[in-house]
DNA sequence: GAACTTTTGG
DNA sequence: TTCACACATTCTT
DNA sequence: GAATGTGTGTCTCCAAAAGTTCTT
């Protein structure tokens, strides 16, 4: 680990904001530009104390608690910072409920004993109930008379936000990424950013995307919504327009979202217009809903339409599934669709509470060979070693910071046709076989380095060395190729466990304990491995 | 004061 | 913010 | 037994400090 100097803070948020005001000033507003041109200006011990007030949580703090080491001169220090509009200590400003969580209980116990309080009645109570006992107190007189000392409330939070939002591009990220990466427990790939590109274009669009943000979070947060409610968000979020590019997805997610929720209470024909609304990402449900609002015609002919162009493999075949089923419901001719079988085996176990089924398998056949329990981490992160200059190189818009763990566009459909790479089955097989040196290559140098689908302690030189050994370059390349068409649909799913026995060759394993059946994407893997000729079957644990 | 959760900071 | 599993309920045969 | 829906665990970095709750 790591030494960071005193300020790294600060440092910190100089780096992004710097950033943040050299590539997108012509979008700031000019609050924003004057934050930036008067924090400059700040005495460093203000600098400081602004930025340490914005790494913690909520918005008012006692005075008392902002003590640094590095910091000195406090008094003077807020006081220049309430001078710029950085901080306010007000306490007229500040409701009771605000304040009551600054104190802890003892605290307010203490200041409750100059209001003639029975101390021994109010250490009885629970925290909520000490608070609402405080606000009951306190409803017909002041307060503020029982606090001594300055209580600061922050400013300008929202454009810290703002600017996060420019940084990263997206609401998840934070000033933490950049000390979780200096202090080395997150290694980003160094990849350049010369075609440097604008996540926003207008200052519309940003003031759209942070109405969406803020819509969405008000939306997650609440809970057991009513009817009204729920179509209320649906409405705001429909009103938002020019939106870029990258926040569509989220903002038809979250559609989806309220609509889900829609049908779960059971208001069906507000769930199928949300649903609607929600751009194509939703029309499994959309069908499921329309069948359980008896429009099963509709849900049919919608069928027939995914049918006729399906987003992926999951939607086309459940589109199939349900056209078959609605058919039946609705007495019309039906198609008897083959399943598919995979092989199956049985074996008998010591139940142990300790492990799970999963790993109590993998012990079992590591008695018979060598058996790792891999599940998505071996396939998807070999792929992502082969092809790791394609995914982190130079393309317009796909990297606009240095903390991604992948390219912006890593799930987009023309990703792989962007960088010149033919989705084709013989150029695969070529690149697998000319590549084996940059393979390893890239698993020794790029070793914890974060990249799409790595989960570096599975991928160990032992387990790999036999993969490469049992496992032909064209199957891998099948694999690969499988995966690259579709890496959303395609990065799970795969088998729990890889087994090389003792006699020689590989076989994958999906392990299902008792009450547990596969799953549609590990249906589809398995019937893959099949077509490649890749040994791999289902395996049921019994307890015994 | 043990056992627990939340907050903090590098 | 993810994936896979566990478990409950309902439907289908 | 299949299909469907919901909830959970394990991750997201980790250790120390601060705060709460409940037991002895
Ligand atoms: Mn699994
Ligand atoms: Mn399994």
């Amino acid at each position: 680990m790591k030494e960071l100097p005193d300020n790294y803070y600060y440092l910190n948020f100089c780096e992004m904001v710097r950033f943040v005001h050299d590539s997108y000033s012509h979008l700031l507003n000019d609050r924003e530009l004057a934050f930036w041109n008067i924090f400059r200006e700040l005495p460093y011990n203000s600098k400081l104390l602004y930025v340490r007030m914005l790494t913690r949580k909520g918005e008012l703090f006692r005075l008392s608690k902002l003590n640094y080491s590095e910091i000195e001169k406090i008094s003077e220090t807020y006081h220049f910072l309430a001078d710029c509009g950085f901080v306010s200590y007000d306490l007229r400003h500040y409701s009771l409920n605000e304040v009551l969580h600054l104190f802890t209980k003892n605290e307010w116990i203490l200041l409750l004993q100059k209001k003639k309080c029975c101390t021994k009645e109010l250490k009885k109570l629970k925290r909520s109930e000490l608070d609402s006992f405080i606000i009951t107190l306190f409803k017909d007189h002041d307060w503020r008379e029982l606090i001594q000392e300055p209580i600061l409330k922050i400013l300008n939070q929202d454009i810290l936000n703002t600017f996060q939002i420019l940084y990263f591009g997206n609401s998840i990220q934070s000033l933490t990424d950049f000390v979780l990466r200096d202090i080395g427990i997150s290694t980003f790939e160094s990849y350049d950013m010369n075609s440097l590109h604008c996540l926003f274009n207008d200052r519309f669009s940003l003031d759209q995307t942070l109405k969406f943000y803020k819509i969405r979070d008000q939306f997650l947060e609440s809970s057991s919504l009513s009817s009204k409610e729920l179509l209320s968000y649906l409405n705001k979020l429909n009103d938002l327009s020019g939106l870029p590019k990258h926040i569509l997805p989220k903002v038809n997610k979250c559609k989806y979202s309220i609509s889900r929720e829609l049908e779960r209470i059971k208001d069906f024909d507000n769930a199928i217009l949300g649903y609607g609304l929600a751009e194509g990402i939703s029309r499994e449900r959309l069908v499921r809903t329309l069948d359980k609002n008896k429009q099963a015609e509709k849900g049919l002919s919608l069928c027939e339409e995914i049918i006729q162009d399906p987003l992926n493999i999951e939607e086309l075949e459940f589109a199939i599934f349900f056209k078959n089923k609605l058919a039946k419901k609705l007495s019309l001719p039906t198609l008897s669709a083959e399943v598919f079988k995979p092989l199956q085996t049985t074996i008998n176990i010591h139940k142990n509470e300790e492990f799970s089924v999963e790993l109590a398998s993998a012990a079992y056949f590591d008695t018979l060979g060598n058996c790792y329990y891999v599940e998505n981490s071996l396939f998807a992160p070999m792929f992502t070693l082969f092809f790791w200059d394609f995914i982190f190189c130079d393309v317009p818009g796909a990297f606009t910071n240095p903390f991604q763990y992948r390219p912006h566009d890593f799930y987009e459909h023309d990703f792989w046709a962007k960088r010149n790479v033919q989705l084709n089955i013989d150029w695969f097989k070529a690149y697998v076989h000319n590549n084996l040196n940059k393979f390893w290559y890239n698993w020794t140098t790029k070793k914890n380095t974060l990249a799409p689908f790595i989960y570096w302690p599975v991928l160990t030189k032992e387990l790999l060395d036999q993969v490469f050994l049992n496992i032909s370059h064209t199957k891998l390349a099948h694999i690969f190729l499988h995966l690259a068409k579709d890496m959303r649909g395609n990065k799970s799913g795969f088998p729990d466990l890889i087994f090389f026995p003792n006699k020689g060759g590989v076989k994958l394993f999906e392990v299902k304990g008792p009450g547990d059946s596969l799953q549609k994407n590990q249906k589809r893997w398995l019937s893959f491995f099949e077509g490649i000729e890749l040994n791999a079957e289902v395996v049921n644990v019994r307890w015994c």
